[in-house]
DNA sequence: AGATTACATTAGATATTTCTAATATTAGCA
DNA sequence: TGCTAATATTAGAAATATCTAATGTAATCT
């Protein structure tokens, strides 16, 4: 095993070794990040709040569906919402979010 | 739409919207980190390379399924090999992977 | 050559995710 | 109150991911 070699940028990587209640959290949150609908979502909400039928018509799928990846990104307190009358709106209070979002395509998005 | 808001750290979020290639690629690279043993062997190759027994004896499943878990850690382009004699010798070529993962348990671990 | 070690691959069973299509809920309006 | 609009939820089919257990392959050793 190397030597630790803490960063100011973030809790060291090498605490997740061994708290598997964290590497399961870690998953998880990847997990709800990995639909492209989802991404596109994130994206959307990268610039501010939305409601549904916004991005129902930006993403081009149907409500339902939009509503069922929407519910999937707040399980995983990814995004958050408040209603207003009949209308939801969602955004993202953690900016980080978008961080890791954009870090994922600056490494692995070659165009 | 908001306006555009370019940071000095990564290229900006909003050149995702509307690049569905780029929306795919990221989406995919989510979903190669969006498993618990996969996160694990990241956290363990953060710290350098290392053959695969090392990595069966450290993470605690069979040997066949480990391989199967690189394969698609390697497909996506998270790790890189090399073979050397009958071992094989895993590890990240772009720490900025270590980042992402490190990023993502800040925001979504509580412990 | 035959045996062993280190790793990769495969097939099939099981579990999970996703979409579609329909229905439920709730707020506001006529 | 009855109707419509905005969103949420559900069930079931289809697709995908994962594990297990077995087998394949290639390098090394005796």
């Amino acid at each position: 095993m190397a030597t630790k070699n803490k960063t100011a940028a973030s809790t060291d990587i090498f605490d997740l070794i061994g708290k598997s209640e964290n590497i399961e959290q870690a998953a998880m949150a990847m997990q709800a990040m990995s639909h492209p609908l989802r991404i596109k979502i994130l994206c959307l909400l990268s610039s501010g709040e939305m409601m549904v039928q916004e991005i129902v018509e930006a993403v081009g799928t149907t409500q339902g569906n939009v509503s069922q990846h929407l519910a999937i990104l707040k399980a995983s307190a990814m995004i958050v919402s408040r209603a207003e009358g009949k209308k939801t709106y969602y955004w993202i209070e953690d900016k980080r979010v978008v961080k890791i979002v954009a870090m994922t395509r600056d490494v692995f998005c070659s165009i």
